[in-house]
DNA sequence: AGTTGGTGGTTTGACATCAAACTACCTCGG
DNA sequence: CCGAGGTAGTTTGATGTCAAACCACCAACT
């Protein structure tokens, strides 16, 4: 019901709000992503700190958490298996679910390296304030919560 | 040199904001592409909003403004042109740059979608105050312009 | 039991993305 | 004039990403 012409310079505001968004997004990620071995990618970190902190979980429970889609969970999750970093196995309750667990080389492996990447994404954050950082969690939340479309 | 062990408190906070942060742009964003003509992706819409407000550019400058690697451009950039939405000129003076410019077709579509998509974000950002935008923009400028890696 | 519908996972096809190797071209110094 | 080094763009190979079609399995209902 809302928000037919908000106006141009609420338009312009807007914009600008986002684009600064998305290079803030990019430019930590890409900084972060840095400190990663060379052969292990974002979504591969994301797969084990998710299996580090939360246990072994089915495909489907890590789509949801890490917000992918479950084909694309697929691909990641068999790299990381030939990379002997995790295990599946097959439920045998129900033959649908696979379970993917961290192998010991993984656990080692994220154990070894979350603290590193944790202390890089707080010097990333180094720049704001307490309440800066306060205040920025409260502004994305709200964006991230909305309703999805209109 | 700053910043070993800044505290895990620090950290977590960090974290979250981290966390957050990517999460609303993700939200954004895909929120926005549900309102990009079904066969346009973001970087394609990217590269003809960039066209359409700077006028024709050579590929690297494209790949400039966009944060993407040339490689990538090379790609984007033909299948616009597969589409028919863009032309790639051979400049006579220095045969190493290519012109990339919006064809008539190109110049019409996102002439009329770049409107529709301003005020889609503007909703998106319609949950923020205005005063709460121009802190997000301040906030996620800091981290934007963060020296590359420390 | 057998069908029917829902759910977890895989496959396929198309696009994005980057690093690194490569080509074509320009320019500058000898 | 010619070779060296630099720049624009392409190619290649690997990964990620999704939608949509597909397979396997379970559950529930008749």
């Amino acid at each position: 019901m809302p928000t037919h012409h908000l106006g141009p310079a609420n338009e312009i505001v807007a914009l600008d709000a986002y684009i600064k968004l998305l290079r803030a997004a990019e430019s930590v990620t890409s900084r972060v992503h840095q400190t990663l071995p060379a052969d292990l990618t974002v979504t591969q970190f994301g797969v084990l700190e998710t299996l580090f902190h939360l246990g072994p979980l089915c495909q489907n429970q890590l789509a949801t958490k890490l917000l992918k889609s479950s084909a694309n969970l697929t691909l990641v999750v068999a790299n990381l298996e030939k990379a002997g970093l995790i295990k599946r196995v097959r439920q045998a309750e129900d033959l649908r679910f696979i379970t993917i667990s961290l192998s010991p080389r993984g656990q080692a492996f994220i154990a070894k390296l979350f603290p590193k990447v944790a202390a890089r994404i707080a010097e990333e954050f180094a720049s704001l304030t307490a309440a800066e950082k306060a205040e920025l969690c409260r502004l994305t939340k709200k964006l991230g919560l909305r309703a999805p479309s209109t």
